[in-house]
DNA sequence: CCGGCGCGGTTAAACGTTTTTCTCCACGGG
DNA sequence: CCCGTGGAGAAAAACGTTTAACCGCGCCGG
């Protein structure tokens, strides 16, 4: 690898210079920049980036921070962040916690320790991982808002309004919720939109609490079998939406025609489970793009204090509701 | 954050001995190694990775390129790779190409400009980026092997032998080919272990070539309306044979009553889509956890030839094929 | 008694940058 | 003529480690 020792020799001129045009600094006459800018591109010179990183303390890497890959609702958000990531020349460093909160410790540790000049982290609970405090990197939250952090999401509010009015529309006023966990922002919100739209007109039958990652407790699976004539089951999320209609079909309940299932995100699945699932869409591959740009732009060290910035959402109809 | 300097100051010793405890070389004294050590964790120090990288030309991070992570195979590979990475103390810097080529060489680049220690990929083509010749590091491939390389994968010829078999027992001896692209490896044997296991018995009635993204050609969906007689439609992975499914549920024939559908990879929509999938199962962590070991031992140095690792599969039985 | 050797450590150089300080020189104003 | 100024570049220090080279000392064998 051709260091900045060998252009400087090259072009017969000190190592400081060098480092000066490479980094645009003044003080360097047009002629030797000129010079140097050649050699640089002929010996194909590349930046050690440990070198860099030791001297400024800036690695011009990332850590991104999720709770499961496997929840369909990630890859996108990773692949928008590490694209968009890539093309600021910045370089993604994946931790996947696997829903534990120890995981995610251990993960931003790891990741304080190579340096990241920033992370962005969906948070699996609502605690605060003590690596976080260790780590003096600007930290932006994705997709589970958090007060006293940078998020980007959505916005859920909206969604559940829209899926209330939808509900209505299609002529359902008793609905049950199978709503995400409670210390969840995210899911509070969902919920609290859908609720809180038309408090006269739609009746809460019933309500109970799962897991984001879908896996349905006991009561749940009870409640779902008794359902109390609620005609709609307004689930937290799309995985749980699923897996109810499973859980429903393997007791010859049949979606929609017995009962009608609303999701939130619109994952892929959500399009080649059947019945299809109508559901509330998210801009993902928005939010994970600026995500980064966020980051960076704490990371280049601006202080406006641009907190939060929220999509919006839209009801992607399907045919997991019925119009009755 | 604490240096090994201020280590060195408060136990009274030069840096050099603090070092050396740190990395476990003999020559100092069993009272000082417990007063450094003891030092150590009482300041809470931590490495400087940049510094170490510096000076060993280790960076105690990896790279994992994949062609797509919307792609439900790759995330329970890339969670595999993270966890057992991470319990090895190693950084995961993740690529996402978007199955593009040029894609695929940035990251490249732009892993060998952080100096990862070694990478782990899936190479979306058969041709060979430009950045791997400048990145002198160990590269393991990842599901797709290739001559020359190290890769630890599955056994794809034994996956389409066990699809011949079941397809015999299951009655069917007419069957079209969906296979994957001729110029991966991967494709290339599930298909030939499925044609050359009994081809006596099972007459291949059409073959036409579709990339594994599953997207369906112009040439693919004229052949699956006509089929040709086909009873059974074998799919180079499960993707395509759920784009083929749902096509053909779009054009009113019914899997698998009309005609039956096979699969490859059991990735998470298999269970999901309907019917769900028969298909062979991968032991996609297995793979995962294997891979990252495998380049751990050859970042290591040993020049053991352990040139690849290739794992049994399993037909799992569902519902996409009928017994005739 | 002397030379070599292993033990337990220290000193200093090195890794590839960036940055601060320094030098040299030309030029313009007083 | 002298001094101050500023432009162009060089020298050197620094970042936090690792490592090669060195050193003093006690011990053992000859």
């Amino acid at each position: 690898m051709a260091t900045i020792k060998d252009l400087a020799a090259k072009v017969g001129v000190s190592v400081a210079t060098v480092s000066n045009v490479l980094n645009d600094k003044p003080n360097v006459g047009a002629t030797v920049r000129q010079k140097v800018l050649r050699a640089a591109k002929q010996l194909g010179y590349r930046p050690h980036r440990a070198a860099q990183a030791m001297r400024k303390g800036r690695t011009r890497a990332i850590g991104l921070v999720l709770p499961d890959l496997t929840n369909p609702f990630f890859p996108q958000l990773a692949q928008a962040v590490e694209n968009t990531a890539r093309t600021l020349g910045l370089l993604v460093c994946l931790i996947d916690s696997q829903g534990g909160a120890e995981g995610e410790s251990d993960g931003l540790t790891l990741l304080s320790q190579h340096g990241v000049d920033g992370v962005i982290w969906c948070p699996v609970g609502a605690h605060l991982p003590s690596p976080l405090r260790t780590l003096d990197r600007p930290v932006v939250l994705i997709d589970r808002p958090r007060p006293g952090f940078a998020a980007v999401h959505s916005n859920y509010l909206m969604g559940g309004e829209l899926l209330a009015r939808y509900a209505l529309g299609q002529g359902h006023t008793r609905v049950g919720l199978l709503s995400g966990p409670s210390d969840l922002e995210s899911a509070q919100q969902r919920r609290n939109g859908f609720v809180r739209a038309y408090p006269k007109r739609l009746e809460i039958a019933w309500e109970v609490r799962v897991g984001f990652d879908g896996v349905l407790s006991r009561e749940a699976k009870d409640t779902l079998l008794r359902r109390r004539r609620a005609t709609l089951i307004v689930a937290g999320n799309d995985l749980i939406a699923i897996n109810a209609i499973h859980f429903l079909a393997g007791h010859n309940v049949n979606v929609p025609n017995d009962v009608s299932v609303t999701g939130f995100d619109d994952i892929s699945w959500a399009r080649i489970v059947s019945p299809r699932l109508t559901t509330i869409a998210q801009p993902l591959a928005a939010i994970g793009t600026r995500a980064v740009q966020l980051l960076q732009e704490r990371m280049s060290g601006s202080t406006i204090p641009s907190r939060a910035t929220v999509f919006d959402v839209a009801l992607v109809e399907r045919g997991s509701v019925k119009n009755i």
